[in-house]
DNA sequence: GCCAACGTTGGC
DNA sequence: GCCAACGTTGGC
């Protein structure tokens, strides 16, 4: 199975890809995720070792930061069983979890963050998901041109 | 803060 | 199954 490549988006006032570099072993279970088509993607089609674009949504400037990796299969999300989280439902059971994540590993912090603008500049990116007008999803499936495009733009040339 | 776009809910 | 109402996302 070829690895695959995602982009995840994290309002840094939430969780910032400094919050994660301060993690143990710069590595974090990605909570909160209560999108069914994003959900769907980490329990079908994330493996371990596939590649992650860090995104800063709803930031100044909105940007890619840094690269990561899958560092788990899709598991029960905890933080929907404690009534105490803001990710808290109800819907979701101990027997029968109804959100999952997967453990995220920062692997390099990109030496500068390619913002929104510039990424919408970059030849090669028409389709990739995040530039479509409307795109909301958290989680989201990157082409391996794309993620080549990406990391060019970026200046890294021995990612992961 | 605004608001367009989107996903979900629930009445019918 | 339809779709209006509602809540959320996220760029600006």
């Amino acid at each position: 199975m070829p690895r695959r490549y995602w982009l995840m988006k994290s309002e840094p006032s939430v969780f910032s890809w400094s919050d994660l570099l301060t993690c143990p072993n710069s590595t974090t279970p990605w909570e909160g995720v209560r999108n069914y088509q994003a959900r769907n993607y980490m329990r079908d089609d994330m493996q371990v070792g596939d590649g992650i674009l860090f995104y800063h949504s709803s930031s100044d400037p909105t940007a890619i930061v840094g690269i990561a990796r899958v560092a788990s299969r899709a598991y029960p999300d905890p933080s929907a069983f404690d009534q105490h989280s803001k990710y808290y439902d109800a819907r979701s059971k101990m027997d029968n979890p109804q959100w999952l994540l997967v453990d995220v590993t920062a692997v390099e912090t990109l030496p500068r963050p390619l913002t929104l603008d510039q990424l919408r500049h970059l030849p090669g990116l028409d389709s990739m998901v995040l530039l479509k007008k409307g795109s909301r999803l958290s989680v989201q499936p990157v082409s391996i041109d794309e993620w080549r495009v990406v990391l060019e733009a970026a200046g890294i040339h021995h990612p992961i």
